[in-house]
RNA sequence: GCGGGUAUGGCGGAAUUGGCAGACGCGCUAGACUUAGGAUCUAGUGUCCUUGACGUGCAGGUUCAACUCCUGUUACCCGCACCA
């Protein structure tokens, strides 16, 4: 019988004991690195969609090592993060011990499951030994200028006195009081990566993700080229405001502009501007819109007239209005427009609303018109009709009378490092009242968290680490006055961003990875995950690696070669899985009852990887179906040492559709034509050595424990683990004989039986000649035969 | 609005990349074995007016031949977004 139970705990200690996916650092073996997302360690442990990624890449790692690949396949834990905090706020426990526990918990889980993961190279970004390095790579960042200090808003909640992260705030209120809440500016520590964007962008072309990935992260960094342009201030010539347009083209139709509320100009211009408190009262108000509010495509436009200002326009000389709006943002180009009302329907709308001029300078439809066109009313680019030609002959205007110039912005912006929080990477800095921000020298890392009792946030919105003064005096490194560490800890994001490094030398404490284990491992093959990290994390992690590259401590300059990502596993009824739906299934609860086996089977058998599926636990069931059979195949076993005559032909395709499929996504065929070759075996009623050893060798990537004990019990040989991966004999691809469709005028009227070798003309006297085929073209005559070798016939009549 | 993607039986999904649409699985129907069946086995299962016709979101087109290529269109999903 089969006794799933024993037979997978069996294997998995067997495979540990013999060190089988131990990856080796000096091997000859071509390498192959094979990537999973490591998981954030939650108290509810694993999720079915855990299991259908990691059983992917699991089996991506088996086949490539039985095709003669030294494979690292690693795992270790995302163990920084807001809910270990939450659980130590609660129940007063450091965040570490529950984060141990929780890894514990996760650990057996995945242990379960068989998968082949290097256990020798298990870390925790939690681990001081790990995150020592974290915070050495942030000096690196510092020392090169990256790192630095600015004002920038948080999310802040009045009423708790916190600040949140985003994950935190549901529709513009705090997710725990209900409290609205509102941006506050704080000074935090920021990574300069927008002046990595090109390179960011750039970059894509030395991988091969998906292109969807590569579209969301080319969305991300939103580039755009236009040109800078200089308005001067009528009242004051020497002042001038600096606008970015992609349409410079449009200049002569420029009738007003626009400032963000919080552009400086407003602040140096606060003596002139005689409706003052007008325009105070509407910054106050925009500064309690969050993001959201302010992002809102529906809601009016809203806005102040800056009294007392003006601007010129600096190809017509005419003066024109400043306005302040919230419409434009501050963190994009210079947070000030020129606005074109005719041409741009956000414009036009505010026109609209305040009665503003609307001057049509391209031909074209009903107003506002953003269509091609020529040009009108805009003196010597008057009648030219294309777009590109216009621009460029303006921007060569503006440069030559030093008005403005060509220009390239991005929306990347640059990194927020800060975090209020206690459970993250300690930001290894001390400020000095006489030396400024001194960063603590390399021989003290890691800065250690401390233990304490209390885990929450001060009230004014400071670490808890502020509280501790035992741990954040210090001495000044540099002067050896007394001094202040930096309170603030890293982002969750930050110890993800080189983590993949660490694998290839997890345990060394001398560096965060020797050149010759990275010069060794290079790029990751193949990395999968959510595609919801398909901009940031990803971002980040290319960054960093971007900056390691540049000076010089990584040799490669991209991180990651193939990036794939997995659809999400939803419940029964279609619906995201969650506890208050009550549509959420346990996989150790599967495992238990049906075997990992099998759950793994289903998982990759259950439909498209890439994209969202439905659990179905009657296609669960149809999984152990098919590994009973396979389990009772052995029942067939003959004394046969080759291939069954039969079956030979069928099983060489299967070893290369197998082969194939395993390297495009397409797990569900891989499982589908291995059930295929199970009918067969079953249909002829016996199965011989040699067929056996090789479908149980096809199916071990997927189901692993039963596959190395039939393998065993039948006495076919080594070990699965430890034998080369089949392989297919081109000339046995196709049968020697096989069936061939006959159409007549496009449609299917028979088929013929042909031999691998008939030329076209036998083919073509088959298919006439062929019953049904005759009827059809009995009284009518042929005008053409089409015979495609060993595909098809298709007779055409008249 | 911009960028990307998807659409195939009752359901999940196949289709060697232009060559027999619906593989494989689920579900369903009938039968066998059985005290029993939510176990197992056998057969069937796209639709219809069934010698045949129709059929891959919709409308056209190219071709001997279109799920596949081209043009237009609709719906849904994802990313970005008052981004200037």
């Amino acid at each position: 019988m089969y006794n799933f139970k024993e037979i997978e705990k069996k294997w998995q200690i067997f495979w540990e004991e013999n060190r089988v996916f131990h990856a080796k650092n000096d091997s000859e073996k071509p390498k192959y690195y094979a990537l999973i997302e490591f998981p954030y360690p939650s108290g509810t442990g694993l999720h079915v969609g855990h299991v259908r990624s990691y059983t992917a890449l699991d089996a991506m790692s088996r086949m490539k090592r039985l095709q003669g690949y030294n494979v690292l396949f690693p795992m270790g834990w995302d163990a920084f993060g807001l809910p270990a905090e939450g659980y130590a706020i609660k129940n007063h426990i450091h965040p570490k011990e529950a984060v141990k526990e929780n890894i514990k918990t996760f650990k057996g889980q995945l242990q379960n499951l068989g998968l082949s993961f290097d256990w020798s190279r298990e870390f925790a970004t939690t681990d001081p030994e790990y995150y020592k390095w974290t915070q050495w790579q942030f000096l690196k960042f510092y020392e090169h200028g990256l790192a630095y200090k600015a004002k920038k808003a948080i999310n802040w909640c009045p009423n708790c006195k916190i600040g949140l992260a985003n994950e935190e705030i549901e529709a513009g209120h705090c997710e725990r009081c209900g409290g609205e809440v509102i941006q506050k500016e704080k000074e935090q520590w920021m990574l300069g990566m927008r002046s990595y964007a090109e390179e960011l962008l750039e970059g894509l072309d030395d991988t091969n993700f998906l292109d969807k990935i590569k579209n969301a992260q080319i969305n991300w960094i939103g580039k755009s080229k236009g040109a800078l342009v200089d308005f001067s201030i009528f009242e004051n010539s020497k002042q001038s405001l600096r606008v970015f347009t992609t349409r410079p083209d449009t200049l002569y139709g420029v009738t007003f502009m626009v400032i963000a509320p919080e552009h400086p100009l407003i602040k140096e211009n606060q003596e002139k501007i005689k409706n003052m408190d007008e325009v105070r009262s509407y910054q106050e108000q925009t500064k309690r819109k969050n993001e959201m509010e302010r992002g809102d495509l529906n809601k009016d436009k809203t806005g102040v007239k800056l009294d007392g200002l003006t601007a010129v326009n600096p190809i017509t000389k005419e003066n024109i209005p400043i306005f302040t709006a919230d419409y434009v943002m501050m963190g994009y180009g210079t947070g000030a427009i020129m606005a074109v009302p005719a041409h741009d329907d956000r414009d036009y709308d505010f026109a609209m609303k305040f009665n503003l001029p609307i001057k049509r300078v391209i031909e074209g439809g009903e107003l506002p018109y953003a269509g091609e066109g020529a040009l009108v009313n805009s003196g010597f680019l008057n009648g030219i009709s294309k777009k590109s030609d216009a621009i460029d002959k303006m921007v060569k205007y503006l440069e030559e009378n030093h008005l403005g110039k060509q220009e390239t912005t991005y929306r990347l912006q640059d990194w927020v490092f800060s975090r209020q929080r206690f459970w993250g990477e300690p930001i290894p800095m001390i400020y000095c009242d006489d030396c400024g921000w001194v960063p603590v020298p390399y021989e003290n890392l890691p800065v250690v968290l401390p233990d304490v009792a209390e885990y929450e946030p001060t009230d004014n919105g400071e670490s808890p680490l502020a509280k501790i003064k035992s741990w954040w005096e210090v001495d000044c490194p540099k002067c050896g006055k007394k001094a202040r560490r930096e309170t603030d800890t890293m982002p969750n994001w930050a110890g993800s961003s080189w983590y993949y490094l660490r694998y290839m030398d997890a345990s060394n404490d001398k560096e965060f990875a020797s050149m010759d284990a990275l010069k060794y491992w290079g790029k990751v093959d193949w990395y999968n995950g959510g595609m919801e990290h398909a901009t940031r994390h990803l971002l980040y992690a290319r960054f960093w690696h971007r900056f390691l590259y540049n000076i010089g401590l990584v040799p490669f300059k991209e991180p990651f070669d193939v990036r794939v990502a997995h659809g999400m596993v939803l419940g029964e009824n279609g619906e995201k899985m969650s506890k208050s739906k009550g549509n959420v299934v346990n996989p150790n609860a599967i495992v238990e009852e049906y075997g990992a086996d099998t759950l793994r089977t289903y998982e990759m058998f259950m439909g498209d990887y890439e994209k969202e599926v439905a659990w179905s636990e009657n296609g669960l069931k149809g999984s152990r179906r098919f590994i009973e059979r396979v389990w009772k195949l052995q029942e067939m076993v003959t004394a046969e040492e080759e291939y069954s005559k039969e079956l030979e032909n069928l099983i060489h395709r299967t070893i290369k559709k197998v082969s194939d499929d395993f390297l495009h996504l397409k797990y569900n065929t891989v499982v589908s034509s291995l059930m295929i070759l199970v009918n067969e075996f079953e249909k002829i009623g016996k199965i011989s050595r040699k067929d056996y050893r090789t479908f149980l060798t096809l199916l071990y990537p997927i189901a692993p424990h039963i596959t190395e004990e039939l393998n065993e019990v039948c006495k076919l040989g080594k070990p699965l683990c430890m034998s080369p991966w089949p392989k297919f004999d081109e000339d046995k691809l196709t049968d020697e004989e096989f069936e061939v469709a006959v159409q007549v005028n496009g449609k299917l009227r028979g088929t013929i039986m042909v031999k691998k070798d008939d030329d076209e003309e036998v083919m073509k006297e088959k298919a006439i000649n062929q019953e049904n085929v005759k009827k059809h073209i009995e009284d009518k005559e042929i005008a053409k035969v089409i015979v495609i070798k060993g595909k098809i016939v298709n007779i055409v009549v008249k």
